[in-house]
DNA sequence: ATATGTGCAAATGCTTTGCAACGCC
DNA sequence: GGCGTTGCAAAGCATTTGCACATAT
């Protein structure tokens, strides 16, 4: 009763497998995951499937820095810095610190509909930046 | 003297284009309108140039939703709502409205580095709205 | 029974790369 | 002249899609 209309044990797999983590992973990984764990599922079903699921909102989703797509089971609004149109790609400038509290009513001002913000931040974590260096 | 070591036509033609709108636009719409402005430059140039320019902090590079670089002149620092390792993905949640101030602050505490905070919204503006609504 | 979901493989679309030709410095 | 840069076409990747088959309800 999430997504579709019929459960299948697919997509229960898939949403199982989405409970298996709290960290971000894109479809492949997860499909990876799945198939280790022992599922019998094809990969352009978990596609299907996670993006059912993010667009309904059961799950987040945001774009990595490179393109790929991660998914994430809960969710949480959050926001950005340029308000770009999705349609024409035009953008209005958010300058910054009074942001959060106004970003709604910067949004209703520019009577800009289907929002989607994302705020993420990108960088390299302690225990990567040891592992990293010991690498060299 | 912005990016490689060599002067070219072609690299001087990306920053031109870049130069013309303060949109967001993607390396291909920017390959396509410096054709259509006569240029006479290659694609995967016109990619090479815009993903060293970016690198170098020279134009701003954002994402789109769809997974599509997008690339505009100037740059601006903003902030974002996960806190992802771009190596391993783990994800440490900031809370919200008080983000803006204490990103600096969270940054340091969790000892990220090479932080990349891009904070966009994604809508659909009133011009659009008005125009997708005529085409039903 | 029948509409929906799945699997697979082919197709897409953006982006990168190999390599020879080209042209700044 | 030498090395960075370009062009083109081929390769790469993540993601989507067409279609026949399977299956929830």
């Amino acid at each position: 009763m999430s997504t579709g209309k019929r459960n299948t044990r697919q997509k229960q797999a898939v949403i199982d497998a989405l409970n298996d983590s709290d960290e971000f992973r894109s479809a492949q990984k997860i499909h990876l995951d799945m198939v280790e764990k022992g599922e019998k599922v094809g990969l352009a079903t978990v596609y299907r499937n996670l993006r059912s699921l993010a667009q309904d909102g059961a799950i987040d989703m945001l774009m990595a820095p490179d393109g790929e797509s991660l998914y994430r089971r809960c969710d949480l609004d959050t926001h950005h810095h340029h308000l770009v149109c999705r349609n024409c790609l035009r953008s209005i400038e958010v300058t910054g610190s009074e942001m959060e509290e106004l970003l709604h009513a910067l949004v209703e001002k520019h009577g800009f509909t289907e929002i989607e913000h994302s705020l993420e931040i990108f960088g390299i974590c302690p225990q990567c930046q040891a592992d990293l260096a010991a690498k060299e």
